[in-house]
DNA sequence: GAATGCGAAGGCAGG
DNA sequence: CTTCGCATTC
């Protein structure tokens, strides 16, 4: 057998693993060391080399995006479709499992997905109803705490009974919004992996289906992992043990999302005997970005060890920019970009990376001004938009008449003379009986307890939604979607409306129209359409814009530059505060992954990297003095080519990060994150320097009174 | 009940 | 600087 097409093109490591006995394993994958050609040549060699069939072999990933392109790179290799082989993310594949096995899984077969924007309305709702105050209780750190207890696999019942008062109201709101979910037949994200892994925990005939179906598993991205997704592997790999798992803890950056990157080392422990194999061949970058890449990571302690090396050129020094402010930092990279692209380059060969969204804009003006198409990623997804969420939320009620989520958002949308006090109602109704919104309107309607007016409105937006329900059954999806948006008079609302911001909407609900019409029922779902649609619409938010396929600049987040490679990269804002970001600098854990966020922008560079920061920089609208970066005293000097603002005015400060550096504008002796000491309030940090001179203005935080601002001049802030 | 205007609060990363 | 809830007015 000829097997040399999947051997031929890969380095000795990289063959090693392929080629590896069944049985666990974990690959330490660098940047740009061949990761994905490794995982595709590996399923390529367990179907041909051992004859496995596609379908025991399970492929997980945590984007569709990387699902996808494993599927077509794995098709190419063996030459043949792989039809009904799993290969989806840990959401997509349990959904799957959640639906066929519903019943055993103690869902309605009508369950439906919300997204985190569902799930934060819900939450509020939720509060409401416990007559909570959003001021004391902030719905986002409830959200967030229920999602971290389910990501440990935690339930409201798991929580001690005797916390604090704190803890008990966390609890109770928990246990409430599981309950309001159940009702409504609702499944929030963390829900879909939880759901599952108890499924898998409790059902042994279950699980030994699965374990006896899934005879390989492989896992992309493996350092993203959370505690479930982890527990899950485990339980489908069974006493097989063959664990296929790729990683590097270098590269992770979801922490605050729940991943543990402790699951390599534990994989280790977990599986005795297991194989470690290292890619450390870097096939992207030049020597340059990767001995400063090296070098920055190699700050950090806790990790598995790897350096990255390369045959490949030194190439050019890394560029560091020291902007005078942010302003001046877009129109320098700017007119980099109009130099890179003057003497041939494309405009996609070239990323412009940033810590936080809202850093776009002024990037964004300047090319605009400068003509250069630019396309931004992230921010609303189309999935997100109010006018597709409206669309869906029709759908959605017509598939599900319990869906209190979409009942809500859509029964006065457009506006049919349904106000707050009639859903209050309403809501009064549900809450007593412990039933959906849609029972309870039909409840209040029949008991005749509504005020006619209202009670008119009402039955009319039922018989709506009941009329449409059987008026688009039988129909093709797309023309589904087209009779929801027509009768609904949801289309129309917009049309009507005026300015851009409404033909834009027009636009994307017809664009909606377009995505039902292209839109494939995966193969084994036996959903109708419609709720299969959904579904899709929930676990894939989409891509941040309307695929442009206008070469375009490329402006993202480090976060979604992930996994991505670029001829020119411009690493913005290396800032204190910014990047590493305010909130994690005191925490050490937290620093360390910004460090790894830096280490992966570095290393999304292939030929030229920059970097640049800015000495002042409008945040919240506020004018702030800014010290650079400590990440960028560890890149060493001798790979660096400077550059400045001649409005700068000071020497560069970035050798010493905790030294005063800007002695010329602010004042003495303060420097971000700096320790003094006031007379009264006693201890404290600095957080945020403002103005300069006798009307500087700084934030300190007080270990005993909280933030306080205070005027340098009059505080008399002593160093500590 | 709907439209408009005001003040307070929140502000990171992403599926 | 924005968004969102709330109160006021129509």
């Amino acid at each position: 057998m000829d097997v040399s097409h999947i051997f031929d093109d890969l380095n000795d490591a990289q063959r090693e693993a392929v080629a590896a006995p069944p049985g666990p394993m974990i690959v330490l994958a660098g940047a740009g060391s061949g990761k994905t050609r490794v995982l595709t040549h590996r399923i390529a060699w367990l179907v041909e080399g051992y004859q496995i069939s596609p379908l025991s072999i399970l492929a997980v990933t945590f984007t569709n995006k990387a699902a996808r392109e494993m599927r077509n790179r794995v098709e190419r290799l063996l030459g043949v479709p792989l039809g009904a082989m799993m290969m989806g993310t840990f959401h997509g594949l349990c959904h799957r499992i959640l639906r066929a096995h519903a019943d055993e899984a103690g869902l309605p077969k009508t369950f439906e997905i919300i997204d985190s924007d569902d799930q934060y309305r819900l939450i509020r709702r939720v509060l409401k109803d416990m007559d909570l105050d959003e001021a004391y209780w902030p719905p986002k750190q409830l959200q967030w705490a229920i999602n971290s207890h389910k990501e440990e696999g935690r339930r409201a019942s798991d929580l001690p009974e005797n916390g604090d008062f704190q803890h008990q109201t966390m609890k109770r709101v928990f246990e409430q919004y599981d309950k309001y979910c159940a009702r409504s037949g609702l499944v929030d994200f963390a829900e879909l992996l939880l759901r599952t892994l108890e499924l898998f925990k409790n059902n042994e005939v279950l699980r030994a289906q699965y374990q006896a179906r899934y005879q390989y598993v492989l896992v992309d991205e493996f350092q993203d992992t959370n505690s479930i997704q982890y527990q899950w592997l485990k339980l489908l790999a069974g006493e097989r043990r063959n664990l296929f798992a790729v990683g590097d803890d270098d590269q992770s950056i979801y922490g605050w999302r729940g991943a543990r990157v402790e699951n390599l080392l534990n994989f280790e422990r977990d599986y005795a005997g297991s194989k470690l194999i290292r890619l450390e061949q870097n096939y992207r970058s030049t020597s340059t970005i990767l001995k400063a890449a090296n070098a920055v990571i190699a700050h950090n302690s806790d990790r598995m060890g790897k350096e990255l090396w390369t045959e490949g050129d030194e190439g050019e020094a890394i560029v560091l920019y020291g902007a005078s402010n942010d302003l001046e930092e877009a129109r320098y990279v700017v007119e980099h970009i109009e130099n890179w692209l003057a003497a041939g380059n494309a405009r996609d060969s070239i990323a412009i990376l940033y810590r936080s969204n809202a850093q776009s804009r002024v990037f964004e003006e300047k090319l605009m001004q400068a003509g250069i198409p630019y396309r931004v990623y992230g921010g609303l997804r189309f999935f997100e938009r109010a006018e597709i969420k409206d669309a869906l939320a029709y759908m959605r009620l017509i598939s599900n008449l319990n869906s209190d989520a979409a009942f809500e958002r859509i029964i006065n949308q457009p506006t049919r003379g349904i106000g707050n006090k009639t859903l209050e109602m309403i809501r009064a109704q549900a809450r007593a009986q412990e039933q959906s919104l849609w029972l309870a309107a039909r409840t209040l309607i029949s008991a005749q307890s509504l005020p006619a007016r209202a009670a008119t409105a009402v039955s009319r937006f039922l018989d709506l939604i009941a009329t449409m329900q059987s008026e688009i059954e039988g129909l093709e999806l797309h023309e589904q979607a087209d009779a929801v948006l027509a009768r609904s008079g949801l289309l129309e609302h917009y049309k009507k409306e005026k300015g851009e911001r409404a033909e834009t909407r027009v636009e994307n609900l017809e664009e909606l129209i377009n995505a039902t019409r292209n839109y494939e029922t995966e193969d084994e779902d036996d959903l109708d359409p419609l709720s299969s649609f959904i579904a899709h619409a929930a676990l894939e938010a989409g891509e941040g814009q309307a695929a442009e396929w206008e070469e375009c600049v490329q402006l993202m987040s480090l976060h979604s530059a992930k996994g991505l490679e670029f001829p020119l990269v411009f690493l913005t804002g290396l800032e204190e505060g910014l990047f590493p970001h305010q909130r994690s600098i005191d925490e050490p854990g937290k620093l360390e992954e910004e460090r790894r966020l830096c280490y992966v922008g570095m290393t999304r560079a292939m030929q030229k990297l920059v970097i640049s920061y800015a000495e002042i920089r409008r945040l919240h609208g506020r004018e702030m003095y800014t010290q650079p970066s400590r990440f960028l005293a560890e890149i060493p000097p001798s790979l660096l080519h400077e550059e400045r603002s001649y409005r700068l005015h000071s020497a560069p400060s970035y050798r010493q990060p905790s030294a005063a550096g800007h002695s010329g504008s602010a004042p003495d002796g303060l420097s971000l994150g700096g320790r003094v000491k006031h007379q009264k309030f006693g201890l404290g940090t600095v957080v945020t320097v403002e103005g300069a001179g006798e009307h500087a203005r700084v934030l300190v935080n007080f270990e005993e009174v909280g933030s306080k601002w205070l005027v340098a001049a009059f505080a008399n802030l002593q160093s500590a």
